[in-house]
DNA sequence: TTTAGTCAATACTGCACCGTATGGAAACTA
DNA sequence: TAGTTTCCATACGGTGCAGTATTGACTAAA
């Protein structure tokens, strides 16, 4: 077995180039998304990219569809809960998404909903992204016994807090970030409409 | 008195600039932040731009002042109550703070906060602005018989919320978005623990 | 072995922007 | 009114980046 200096002739398709773009937005935002800055750390160069795609728009484009069916399928697998353990899950999901967890996933997140702000497309997908992010955990809420419209607050406070948090720099605040996090999911999650049997996580 | 056409000299300040800099922060994000552009939205050349500036980095933390001091004196407006009036203050604090009251300043908000996460200098100021308004929050929450501990939660999911909120993107999720915020608005204020005489905001 | 197809390198044009150097006009000052 | 200061214009060199055109190397099929 030869070990180096053998090009192993790695051909580059679109899901390579989309994947380096998805690192580069999340350290760097869109701004920073350039199609020379992706060659050099692809270490190729923006020949093999205009090869790839139509110009840098055709990227972004394709950046934006394949972190929208990711989050759809993160969503159906983090909502989906065992009948009876609904709140569990909803507790799960704030904890999953509340940053730390998943650096990586929150700096996409927010870098995504950055680019959204200023370009129609990212803002549409953003917006199909949130509408079945509630939707899924509005689910959770009424399976817990909560009716309509208190399961809508809620599961809206739970996502604009877990965007929110991954915002603040709160190291100076308080000492006890583990028992304030869990406060907080306890005022999200536990409602006074609940059916008693569901009481607190333990 | 002659109307048109004579040069009024309008002599440009550090301030001037620093204004218009915010302007295209709000609008562009840090990203889109340049001397070139602001010279031409100011109508002037750069030659202008460098007599008053070092370069750009000393304009973008001329900004971060002028926005920190702004945000502090905000603070303190906003989270001044009647002794009494406490939770009325929390209220307000939720509602003014929450978007479409003031889009300009919620756009601001995120710019900069975008802009902390890439640099230093910018969370630096960020972790102090935070800060003084988690603890300006908190006392709000103890004025109201709050304990520490849930003060603490209660006002980190605001702030987390109002913030949170203005990234989401949920127009055909919930028709009657007055009531969702107002029902959320509870969520965060009305604690257990209130004195009773406190009770909801009429 | 030729041929066609695939992917990348090279070499451009053009633009936007940073920062500097220098000159010039208006407004104070002596 | 001459000199000085203040503020801005012009012109320049340099960099980073988008996108195109062309060529080249490798691979697989005919």
């Amino acid at each position: 077995m030869e070990t180096t200096s053998i090009k192993p002739r790695v051909q580059l398709d679109r899901n390579a180039w989309v994947a380096a773009a998805t690192d580069v937005l999340a350290e760097d935002g869109i701004a920073g998304l350039r199609v020379e800055v992706l060659a050099k750390r692809l270490k190729v160069t923006k020949g093999s990219f205009y090869w790839h795609f139509q110009d840098r728009r055709d990227l972004l484009m394709a950046v934006l569809q394949v972190w929208k069916d990711g989050r759809i399928r993160d969503i159906v697998k983090q909502t989906r809960a065992q009948p009876g353990h609904e709140l569990e899950q909803i507790y799960h999901v704030i904890d999953v998404y509340s940053t730390s967890r998943s650096r990586r996933g929150a700096q996409i997140e927010l870098a995504v909903r950055d680019w959204a702000r200023r370009d129609a497309d990212a803002a549409a997908i953003v917006a199909e992204v949130d509408d079945i992010r509630l939707r899924s955990a509005r689910e959770l809420f009424l399976a817990c016994g909560v009716p309509m419209e208190e399961a809508s607050s809620r599961c809206m406070l739970l996502y604009a807090y877990v965007f929110g948090i991954s915002l603040m720099i709160y190291d100076k605040f308080d000492s006890d970030v583990a028992r304030l996090k869990r406060d907080i999911a306890d005022l999200i999650a536990h409602s006074a409409s609940m059916a008693p049997r569901q009481a607190r996580k333990a």
